[in-house]
DNA sequence: AAGAATGTTATGTA
DNA sequence: CTACATAACATTCT
């Protein structure tokens, strides 16, 4: 996040010279631990967002729910759904409602399998349910569905070990891209070079497109777990 | 300037 | 009890 050293403010609250001992992810939850043990804990949701500033940071912007001011370098934390203190006693309640993470060094990929196979909901739904597997997403969700041209209606339970499994790999390599490039990366096109200097429009297959990238029929999209999902009918199936 | 959105949880129902 | 579906919330961007 920022350099590891600054102040620190947080409602009321008022810290200086925290120093940031460490920052871990579960899922889309952020936990930033200090020096000083207090524990914070971030949700972006759908448009938070750090902005960076030179020394001395301007007036705050907009919903900035926390500023850290450095040496040089200052952060505003912009409209996370979460932004809190928490005791480690919430920080355990917390993780233990979270299913696996992909990019976890801890995570037991055989976990979301027994839930999945057992599931009467569809694999679009089991993909955000975050009891179940956490960190996907619903770019994600749609891109891991149609690059192993699995249908999201269909249940959980009528998945093979081996599609899950094909599942579980290709979030695992694209959690990883997207890290490396801070961007989410699903189509790898072979003339452009490097998926950083590829457009919005082409570096991902189904996620809000007209046409299969595949078959050309047009993709569709409807409702699926209170978000919008998109695929391919003649591919996913 | 209305509405969708790269998200999650609480609540209700079968 | 479990498991699903739906509503509610929050702010930004187009």
């Amino acid at each position: 996040m920022s350099s590891p050293q600054g102040r620190f403010r947080a409602g009321a609250k008022k810290l200086d010279r925290l120093v940031l001992t460490t920052v871990e992810a579960h899922g889309k939850h952020l936990f930033y631990r200090w020096e000083n043990q207090s524990l914070l804990h971030v949700h972006l949701g759908l448009y938070g967002k750090f902005r960076s500033h030179p020394c001395p940071p301007p007036k705050p912007q907009g919903a900035v729910r926390l500023r850290i001011v450095g040496d040089a370098h200052a952060f505003d934390l912009n409209g996370p759904t979460i932004c809190e203190i928490i005791s480690s006693e919430r920080l355990e309640i917390l993780c233990r409602r979270l299913g696996p993470d992909p990019l976890r060094r801890d995570a037991d990929p055989e976990q979301v399998w027994q839930r999945i196979r057992k599931s009467r909901a569809s694999i679009g739904a089991l993909l955000l349910d975050q009891s179940v597997i956490s960190g996907v997403g619903n770019v994600y969700r749609a891109e891991v569905l149609f690059v192993n041209q699995i249908h999201p209606n269909r249940w959980g339970k009528s998945l093979s070990e081996q599609e899950f499994g094909a599942i579980w790999e290709t979030l695992y390599q694209w959690l990883r891209i997207g890290v490396k490039y801070n961007r989410i990366i699903t189509a790898h096109s072979k003339q452009r070079g490097k998926p950083g200097r590829l457009n919005g429009a082409e570096r991902l297959l189904v996620y809000k497109k007209i046409h299969c990238p595949d078959c050309g029929a047009e993709i569709k999209s409807w409702e699926l777990g209170s978000r919008k999902i998109y695929a391919c009918d003649f591919c996913q199936n």
